[in-house]
DNA sequence: GTGGAATGCTTGAGCTTGCAATTATTTGGG
DNA sequence: CCCAAATAATTGCAAGCTCAAGCATTCCAC
């Protein structure tokens, strides 16, 4: 009996292949359109990511290691994207009186400002990069993505 | 008459900056989820892209140009990539008696044998990744993602 | 044919990131 | 109180990639 089971099992997995190599590719194609629409505002996509989180934070602030898990980067990716972030302004680093291992992450007014703008850009690049699916598809994909972001590290 | 409209474009973007974003994160999940399964056959996630390509070419050779297009990488990504998998065996470097510039990249035969063995687990990791979706949005994630592969590079 | 443009690949320099080791600080059991 | 374990961040090194420049070869208009 286990057989067809098996077998049905296996041409699962292979069109789940497909799709995670659809994926891939389709990743790649982000990368360079979303990158390309940045760097009109001098960010990359990650620290757009950053940016994002930072911006979505009630307070604005955050610690290293919580952007790092955040954004799916390592701690010391966040170190190493941050270091010139401060430097141009961007952010501010802070230090926490009550635990002094930890360094805190602030967004500045003028990443605050350049983020805004960046939206702008990043969302105009989503949409011409979806443009192909029809408004049922949209919400469907939505839905699955919505589905498969659950658990995200 | 452009009021609304205009706002129901800009509503509409920022739902698919959203998808991106998911997409973004989704992306990080794979390539640490599918890397790690491939690590095990001693490759790597690009590795595996390419020859998953070499093996869906009826000759399993492919000129470099037109492998660095089909896995998204720059030309000098691909050669960087190649030459260290020509040390170990996975493929064989050619030249074209036709055409002196090009230089064609074939699938060993040991090659062909760690792809087999990698699409195993590449598979498996593919399955576990999208198994919280049901079949019917597994279906229309399907159908999302090959309309968006379309034009590719 | 011949010379300049186009094509295919490689190489040098540099960027971004991860892993492992290191440093600094806090925490908790004795 | 104190020392070992845990936690947060940084740093050295290496991997993987891109861009721009360079080299070899082919193509094409004349």
């Amino acid at each position: 009996m286990s057989e067809t089971t098996e077998s049905e099992r296996v041409k699962g997995e292979l069109a789940e292949s497909d799709q995670v190599m659809s994926l891939i590719g389709l990743n790649s194609k982000i990368q360079k359109r979303i990158g390309g629409a940045l760097s009109a505002h001098g960010i990359g996509v990650t620290e757009y990511l950053v940016l994002n989180q930072l911006y979505a934070t009630p307070t604005q602030t955050m610690r290293r290691s919580d952007l790092a898990e955040r954004v799916g980067l390592s701690p010391s990716g966040v170190t190493r994207l941050i270091t010139p972030m401060e430097k141009t302004g961007l952010v501010q680093k802070e230090d926490n009186p009550r635990d002094a291992r930890v360094s805190l992450v602030t967004l500045s007014a003028s990443g605050k400002q350049i983020y805004e703008d960046a939206q702008a850009s990043f969302a105009h690049a989503s949409a011409a990069l979806l443009e192909p699916l029809t408004d049922e598809q949209l919400r469907a994909f939505s839905e699955c993505l919505k589905v498969l972001s659950k658990g995200f590290s």
